[in-house]
DNA sequence: CTGAAAGCGCTAACAA
DNA sequence: TTGTTAGCGCTTTCAG
């Protein structure tokens, strides 16, 4: 239901207007040009061209006086006309897959604007809801703005099939790699993410350390896995079957899952002291559970989350040790490579960039 | 620290490339122009821009040809050449002051993107971090760019100052409005929201209701409280302030904070036997408290949270009975103002709209 | 039903 | 140091 302004039941006052008014439908754009700006500065538009591309050969004085016009009107060149000429858009598409409330990939678009930004260029976000023909519709779009590069970034780490993606624009893949690895691609580096978390059990004096993991064969589940057994290699610790677990699909009562698995670890003859889960959203289930059997955490049973979901993380309690995904860093770097300001290619191969995800040292160990 | 794909550390083969490899400096996109495709279609421009803007006075035969030769040559027009001509530059702005991950955009994001998508217009997205330099940037880089509209969103309702906005290009406002309610603006109705969760808790019986606000004097927590005493109202039931709790700035540790509010309202001699807090984190506070008071929920005292938060609303144990924000639909709602397709100005004024927050009902209640 | 030509706002050879 | 002019890829008036 639609409810307008002048309804009555409104706390903060939403009647006051005083005066100015906008009418949304047929705005006309009053663009000034370039011609107008030469008419009143009485030069030629070659010389306001000059002055706005800070072209040296431009007498300080003639300079001056187009600024000031420039300033006086109001006038910004159209970009669309200068791409005319140049061939350079300063537009670059972001495709995403999926945008969901439950997802960690905020850090993603904000360091790919943030990167973006520095650089003049702007950003289209698109999203195809992992539609195949949204997603050719949607690259059609980006090639008729003519974009000079596209991100797609996932909302998972996963293979993708490269064949939907155009030839002739850049592209860089992000939290995902093309299944013939012939597109460059930046992914969070699961293995030592996982080998990580576990360490820090490890250092903690922990020795028999839990895993909550999920059944999926995807790089997350996987690498994750991998660190888990590096780190107790590390430490000469024999890996124990016993002790890791795998949720099966579907993920829907994530949390209740990990309730029911962390609670059975916990129930073993020799349970664990240190878990290790997937990811944070387990970490509430794991979180009961250990409440269930009467323990505390850290002092009885300390808890290792991974992705970093503050709004969780920071504010259960006790806040949670996790691990972040580089989330941030991804967004930026794939700007950067699709710039040329980072390699994209090694011995002829497109590069797969591996950013490590840091240890968030909170209160759960 | 970035790893290679070559790195032997890897759990899935990130080696193998069979051949194909992009260079992503310096790529020149080998454009098709229309030029061409006439010529292939041995037809003049003007005709195969006739099929392109489906015009009628096209032989049939004639259109089937230079259709083909489109496809055949892969050809799309430029949509900047395009723009030159027509003005309509099928742009649209989405400015937001803050994208962080512990607030609850992203339906806001994909309704509009979703929107404009229908409309065939692509959405910039830029965030300018409340920075006012970076703010006026961004609206040039905008006009630069000649969008057709602006999308100003706000990360929390608030009001904002219409000063920054430009004159001439359309703008809604979305989770805020204007100083002076120059710009048409969407809101979500914060009372009815309030009254709804409210009403929520007494229809289940309940007859003390606590609830837990923040100390802040804007659109959210008035509107909630208003909406409470309302609710109350309705119900003959007389308003109790010692039920009222205000949690003060700065509001980091709010889920503590919420915890003591809870737990002080459980101990007085007439406990609220209700419970609705301002938002959702705040409610994994409440559900420590009422288990500290070895009280069930719903059975023994029922919450009701705000904003449905899914990866915690739907998580936690039991799943909580929440208000959603109808940020899809507000995201949707000022595309298509914007587009003229819904109304922004009624009797001379800009419309402020303001849409219902929906119950998500669970088992906390 | 089709085509020639002008021009959108800008940049870039080339000339002065 | 400055101006003239062509032309980027498209749509559109105006003729045919």
């Amino acid at each position: 239901m639609i409810v307008l302004a002048n309804d009555s039941r409104n706390c903060y006052d939403v009647f006051a207007n005083d005066g100015k008014q906008k009418f949304l439908v047929d705005f006309e754009q009053a663009m000034v040009t370039i011609k107008e700006v030469a008419q009143r500065a009485g030069v030629s538009i070659r010389t306001v061209s000059r002055v706005l591309n800070d072209n040296p050969h431009v007498a300080t004085a003639t300079r001056e006086q187009v600024l000031s016009v420039i300033k006086e009107l109001d006038f910004r060149p159209s970009a669309a006309a200068r791409y005319m000429r140049t061939g350079h858009s300063q537009l670059i598409g972001f495709l995403t897959d999926e945008l969901a409330q439950n997802a960690f990939s905020y850090d993603l678009i904000i360091g790919a604007q943030q990167a973006a930004w520095e650089h003049e260029k702007l950003l289209f976000l698109l999203n195809t809801g992992n539609d195949v023909h949204v997603e050719t519709r949607a690259i059609n779009m980006m090639r008729d703005h003519q974009v000079e590069g596209i991100i797609y970034a996932t909302m998972y780490h996963r293979e993708i099939k490269h064949s939907q993606f155009p030839e002739d624009i850049p592209t860089v893949l992000v939290n995902c790699f093309a299944d013939d690895r012939s597109l460059p691609s930046i992914v969070p580096d699961e293995i030592s993410g996982g080998r990580l978390a576990v360490e820090t059990l490890l250092e903690h004096g922990h020795r028999r350390i839990g895993f909550v993991n999920i059944a999926a064969r995807e790089p997350a589940p996987l690498g994750r896995l991998e660190g888990y057994r590096e780190a107790l290699a590390n430490y000469g610790i024999p890996y124990d079957e016993a002790l890791v677990r795998f949720i099966e699909e579907p993920f829907e009562g994530l949390a209740t899952s990990t309730y029911d698995c962390v609670l059975s670890l916990l129930q073993m003859s020799n349970p664990p002291t240190g878990i290790f889960c997937f990811n944070d959203l387990m970490v509430l289930g794991a979180y009961d559970a250990v409440r269930k059997a009467n323990l505390r955490i850290p002092e009885d049973v300390a808890i290792v989350g991974f992705d970093n979901v503050e709004i969780l993380t920071a504010q259960i309690h006790p806040p949670l040790t996790t691990m972040e995904l580089p989330n941030f860093e991804m967004g930026q770097l794939a700007i950067r490579m699709l710039l040329g300001l980072e390699n994209s290619i090694h011995n002829n191969q497109p590069i797969q960039h591996m950013l490590e995800c840091p240890l968030i040292m909170r209160k759960s160990v």
